[in-house]
Parts: C-alpha cells; structure tokens; sequence
DNA sequence: TACCAGGTCCTCG
DNA sequence: CGAGGACATGGT
C-alpha cells in the first residue's frame, strides 16, 4: 500500500467519518456534519458561500455568519443578488474579512445569474475542467474554493488541497512542491484506481480528515507527542517537534 | 498578549 | 514571475 493510502487509513481509523461539508437541513439555521447524497439547491448554494466565508478563517466564525444569513432566507440567486453588500457584510462579520467577502459573494452571484439563470444546476452539469475555469473567473474564488465547490457542492472529484494538506505531507513524506496544481496533480496521480478515477466520496473524506488531523495534532506547532503517525514521520525524527 | 484560522488579490521590483 | 502586504473577527 502507498503511503498516502495508509495515511487515509490511519487517519480514518482514528477520527472516523467526518460527513463533510458541513450544511444546514431544511427548515434549520445551524450548519450539521452528516454526508448527505442527495443536496437541495439552496444547500449547494450554502456551500458556496460557505466555501469563500471560510477562506482564511476557522470554520466557527463561519458558522455564526451562515445562521445569520439562514435567519434571513438569503440561500437564493435571488435573494443575494438584491441585499446591498454593506448588510450583507454586516451580517457576515463574524468571518472576517467580511467587506472583501461580500464583495466576493456578490460577484459570485452576479457570475451565476448573468451566464447560468441563476441555475448552480447548469453550472455544475460543466466537466471539472470547465467548471474550475469558470469558477476561477469570479474575483474572490482562488483555486481553493473553487476545488472545495466542485467537491462539496458538485460532488465531483477533486483532491482539495489547503494549508493543512502542504503542512502535513511536508512533515510527513517531506513533500513540497510550488504551485497548487502540482500539489493537486500528486495526490490525483497516486490515488488513481486501476479501473479509473476515485470516488468523489473518498477525496471528500480524506481531505475532511486532513483537517481534522492538521487542526488536533500536526499543527502549526505540532504535538508530535500525541502524534499516532510519528513512526516514519521525517521531522518527528528530526526532533522538529 | 500574541498568534492562529479549512486564501485571495493587488502591488511592486 | 514571486515576494510581501492587506484584509478582520473570535478563540486560546
């Protein structure tokens, strides 16, 4: 088994199912773990927007602001496209960089409504290639969020990296490459089925564990004591700890 | 108190 | 290009 192969394992072993991406269920404000197959559209919707509010910043902070924005029904095209942005950023302060943040969901809706209807339907029917080239066109949506949306929201399967991702596979396999697609490429290579590609279910976990693991134990300063892959870990040996 | 959190964009050199 | 700074709240 590769190493990255036992790594999820060990990983699974350990923290279990993460039902990642995190949503809120119909007619409730606070966003809930618990893998559904099956997203309404306003739940895509909500991880969208949860996928820009949480750049940068802990999930928590987050939280708060999609409670704020589920208390005022603001899951819709329709409704976002109206709200001016200073009460939008009003009621997303808890995430932090909320006057950049409301700017960045409003061209997000803005690019929805003007070349999709409004449909996240008709954006997500595009083939991954094409639909990262047409997230990475709004001005707000990096390479990141926009592999998060694919993943979580469109349920297609890509392999999200993220600052814990390089962390930890730095310390652990001594990885480091520059730019993120060659991060991404790495992971989608060596984690290739013989029959074809992974299942989107597994991306999804894996990277739900990754931050699982990063935010517990390989932290920025690691708690390499408590660590349960210390074993052939490169800079616990180095007694970077 | 200082540091950190599920990044991205813009501006320089 | 690529480094460096700006953006900002809330928890430890």
């Amino acid at each position: 088994m590769k190493k990255i192969e036992s790594i999820y394992k060990d990983l699974f072993e350990k923290y279990s199912r993460q039902g990642w991406w995190p949503v809120t269920e119909l007619g409730n404000t606070e966003p809930t773990y618990n893998s559904r197959k099956h997203l309404a559209e306003k739940q895509k919707l909500e991880i969208c927007i949860g996928a820009i509010l949480t750049q940068n910043t802990s999930w928590k902070n987050v939280e708060k602001a999609i409670v704020n924005l589920n208390k005022n029904k603001l899951f819709s095209p329709e409704k976002l496209n109206e709200i001016k942005t200073e009460k939008l950023a009003e009621l997303i302060k808890s995430s932090g960089y909320y006057n950049q943040k409301a700017v960045k969901i409003k061209n997000f809706i803005k690019h929805l409504n003007a070349n999709f209807g409004g449909d996240l339907n008709l954006l997500f029917n595009l083939k991954i290639k094409d639909l990262r080239k047409e997230l990475l066109k709004i001005n707000g949506i990096g390479k990141e969020t926009a592999d998060s949306i694919i993943l979580y929201a469109a349920k297609k399967p890509v392999f999200v990296v993220d600052a814990y991702t390089k962390r930890i596979f730095e310390r652990l396999l001594n990885l480091k490459f520059r730019e993120y697609d060659d991060w991404q490429n790495f992971f989608e290579k060596n984690l290739k089925k013989e029959g074809g590609i992974q299942k989107q279910e597994f991306f999804a976990e894996y990277h739900a564990l990754l931050v699982e693991f990063g935010k517990n134990i390989c932290r920025k300063k690691p708690l390499c004591q408590k660590c349960f892959l210390n074993k052939n870990c490169p800079s616990f040996e180095n007694k970077i700890t």
